[in-house]
RNA sequence: GUGGAUGUAGCUCAGUUGGUUAGAGCAUCGGAUUGUGGUUCCGAGGGUCGCCGGUUCAAAUCCGGUCUUCCACCCCA
């Protein structure tokens, strides 16, 4: 006989472990529900159609796809948005902006795995649509960093770096790279600290090929602002230069950065926050306010991302519908808990654990279970007939709270014992006045 | 997809220059003259040593392949 295992990046979820998933999705609902947001889910099964619209065919490479016996190309989801959109979009124009959705599910991307990156993992995601405003993406950011302090997380354990691609167009326009060739720069900024030097340039001389510009200087310009590392130093930045057409657009991002990052503060989120423009996120899609949320010790692991995305709903068939969303993990969450010892403890233990110490009080005892059960304690009892240290041995290391002892000499009375798992306090109760509530004590 | 490591019981690990039916602790299950036990003691189950092949009288051990897991790239929705 083979040995079967879960296949390679998908987890088996002992209890424990399911445990564990399930309070942290419960956390995520908690501070969902918080901001407002409503719960929504769709497929996991979708047309392949719907990420090669999204993301291009060179996403197929990543995917979970197959034919279906129906002669359909389908794919697992490796991530929900698409899905939102095409919902969003179906009844866009009925619906009340602004749209504050969010969601858990379990996404698959067909990957070798490593630490953090398995190819099935359970993400929860946050959008607001309906709203272009920077106080929709302040309320955004601020739902990313709530639901991460939801944990016990601080100011010292994760930041949220903010970036802004409609900024990074405005310099690079301003720079005289043309609109065809920003997003191939982004795409080498997206790597500045990864490449080596030669690399790099001539990553960016691919990038702005057919262009006169000197792939040299636009690297030191990109530098230079990247540098920036707040508000008041991007304004300075603009000063110095020479006023373009663009002027007047700049300073009118800028003026939605300071909106952005007073709504922030007042929501007491500004220390979570830092402006780094180095955050540029892989994806075309994004159009406005992006952030990463990493953890600021250790490996510096990214723990959630997002950004607006303003045409992604109408390119996917749906009407004009500006949005900005964020997307969290599990697995990398996960990690980061227990490393901080934030798990919350898994042990579900039974309210009551009952015993028998005679076969014919049996009878009471599941009567007495039943009649607990309907009044919602969790009670369990021995299944089958033993010796008493026995049975009360697995009683107490059940975890229960109390035992319930079923004896001849009680039960002749009318009554049970009670026996607390972790004092040995002990007392007999009118089987009658049982209820969730009662204990040993 | 590329490269490098890793693999012995459910878990943590021993296992000598290749040498008899592969071990320990913890965990699990059972027992210790049949109402106060968490201790202790005894015992049992559980491994084709990741898998396949090769070398050898003999392989957990050496060699090749493969899979898994981990790490670094790629990618990161």
């Amino acid at each position: 006989m083979p040995t079967f295992n879960a296949l390679p990046g998908f987890r088996d979820f002992y209890p424990a472990d399911c445990a564990v998933l399930n309070a942290i999705c419960a956390r995520w609902r908690d501070t969902a529900r918080r901001f407002n947001f409503l719960e929504w889910s769709a497929p996991a099964l979708e047309p392949l159609e719907l990420f090669t619209e999204k993301s291009g065919e060179e996403i197929v490479r990543q995917l979970f796809n197959f034919e279906d016996k129906g002669g359909r190309q389908v794919t697992l989801r490796p991530e929900m948005t698409p899905s939102l959109a095409r919902m969003v979009g179906a009844r866009a124009n009925a619906m009340r902006r602004p749209v504050k959705w969010f969601a858990i599910g379990e996404n698959y991307r067909y990957e070798k795995q490593q630490r953090g990156r398995l190819r099935a993992f359970y993400q929860y995601n946050a959008d607001l649509l309906g709203d272009p405003s920077p106080a929709a993406d302040a309320e955004i950011i601020a739902l990313c960093a709530e639901s991460l302090r939801a944990f016990g997380l601080t100011a010292a354990d994760f930041r949220i770096r903010l970036s802004d691609r409609t900024l990074w167009f405005l310099f690079l326009g301003s720079l005289g790279v043309p609109e065809t060739a920003a997003a191939a720069v982004l795409g080498v900024v997206d790597k500045i600290e990864r490449l080596a030097p030669a690399d790099l340039l001539a990553a960016a001389a691919a990038a702005l090929a057919g262009t006169a510009l000197d792939p040299a200087k636009i690297l030191e310009a990109v530098r230079q602002f990247t540098a920036l590392g707040s508000l008041e130093e991007m304004r300075a930045f603009f000063a110095n230069r020479s006023a373009s057409d663009d002027g007047a657009k700049i300073a009118a991002r800028l003026a939605d950065w300071q909106t952005l990052l007073d709504a922030l503060d007042a929501l007491g989120l500004r220390d979570f926050v830092t402006p780094d423009l180095t955050i540029v996120r892989g994806l075309a899609y994004y159009t406005g306010f992006v952030f990463e949320a990493f953890e600021r010790a250790g490996d510096g692991r990214a723990l959630a991302g997002g950004g607006r995305y303003d045409a992604l709903v109408k390119k996917l068939g749906g009407p004009e519908m500006p949005a900005t969303g964020f997307g969290m993990g599990d697995v990398t969450l996960r990690n980061l808990l227990e490393e901080k010892g934030l798990l919350p403890a898994a042990a579900a233990a039974a309210d009551f654990h009952a015993i028998a110490l005679a076969p014919e009080c049996r009878p009471a005892l599941l009567a007495d279970a039943a009649r607990l059960r309907a009044a919602g304690a969790a009670v369990e009892y021995a299944l089958k007939d033993g010796k008493f240290g026995k049975l009360i041995q697995a009683a107490e290391q059940s975890g229960a709270r109390t035992i319930l002892i079923y004896g001849p000499d009680e039960l002749a009375r009318g009554e049970v014992r009670l026996h607390d798992t972790a004092t040995r306090a002990e007392r007999c109760v009118p089987r009658a006045s049982l209820t969730p509530e009662t204990t040993a004590a």
